[in-house]
DNA sequence: AAAAACATGTGAAAAAAATCACAATTAATG
DNA sequence: CATTAATTGTGATTTTTTTCACATGTTTTT
């Protein structure tokens, strides 16, 4: 869509506001400046207002911004307009934890399945959403090709085994909540979420203040 | 060693060096280049090499960086020479997840207990942290004045409520799971992560390529 | 023991991101 | 209907971060 190459820091920033605007439209909000945004999202009015002008013009002078247009502005943009399935790998308490997060209203990210080894799990539903064996998702993902996108919550030690199948699947990106970085071919995009070094990230800026 | 304040890029790879090395060190590796630990990392070799320039001269031309003394240099940069206590704030499959997480091997960061509103779970353990009530809050952390750090997974509606009983608790760093930017006042750490986001993110970026 | 090979640490340059400053525009006010 | 007040979008600037290029020092080879 953009002529202009979007800087990498303001891709990252735009889900972010997706999501905030959809809070904004849920609660009723019809209209906000960029300086009430600021506030809330603890981002420099600037900042966002140089993050939406890669986007488009979104809001009016004097105004701010509509919040129903800019949704589905960035809807648009995101390619979220019709709903995006994804994966699951693991079906333990992060995983039952992302699915309960991922219950928004009106989302547009569907987690459509879990795949698991334990026998405990597989069968079972996870709120709707079912679990499968690890050794269906090479046929789960050549009955569903259109899902490309695998959140990744197996043990370490198995993250880069499942990693390679996956890949041989045909997804090409992964939510990695293992601690391992994930070793791919260039075209495969990969978001890591340590946990582990979030907390120490923080423990280690507390103490500096 | 140096005086030069750490830039804020530096400071937040910090703790995943030290964890990558803390890895090294438990699969028995004794030494690493910058070159090599750029692969596992992903990271470019002069990143490395100029983050660890900010904390002193630890490694050796020719020869790379001892795995031991690079841990205990990160360590003591860190401050992380005496394990380092932290609370979790709801006791659900987040929480369970995060304390099975934070169960590493010589992890200096401690998990100290749970808390939470459900009578079922308050009173049981995970992993052996206890979990108590929301009310005991309070007295706990009076008792433990050494607590610092909260970490917060409770639902989103009652984060703020929970963020302002924390923060007059003298709680200063917030690893914050819910959705809702924190109100805090300036001298409170917030360490955001909004695994919606972070899907979307994802899954925009995996469209883009 | 000299020469070659090679990795660190860093000054300098380049690239990326954030912020300033303000023109353009529009709503509200008198 | 002119004036005032206020907010967007964006050129220009500043700040931050990354990368280049290489001097310095250490190991290995001949």
């Amino acid at each position: 869509m953009s002529e202009t190459k979007l800087p990498r820091a303001t891709a990252k920033r735009i889900p972010q506001y997706y999501r905030q605007f959809q809070k904004l439209q849920a609660e009723g909000v019809t209209n906000i400046m960029s300086k009430d945004l600021a506030l809330i999202m603890k981002i420099e009015s600037t900042t966002i207002r140089r993050d939406f002008s890669y986007i488009g013009e979104l809001g009016k002078q004097r105004v701010g911004y509509d919040v129903n247009y800019v949704v589905a502005k960035l809807q648009t943009f995101l390619g979220f307009d019709e709903p995006k399935a994804v994966i699951l790998i693991g079906a333990g308490h992060l995983a039952t934890a992302l699915i309960n997060y991922n219950y928004i209203k009106g989302n547009n990210i569907l987690i459509s399945a879990a795949f698991d080894n334990s026998t405990e799990k597989v069968g079972s539903e996870i709120r709707d959403i079912p679990v499968y064996h690890m050794s269906e998702l090479a046929t789960y993902l050549t009955a569903n090709p259109q899902i490309t996108v695998a959140i990744l919550s197996a043990p370490s030690e198995v993250a880069q085994e499942i990693t390679n199948q996956l890949i041989a699947q045909g997804i090409n990106g992964i939510l990695n909540f293992s601690s391992k970085r994930l070793d791919v071919p260039k075209h495969v995009v990969v978001e890591n979420v340590d946990l582990a070094s979030k907390l120490q990230t923080l423990v280690y800026l507390t103490d500096q203040t």
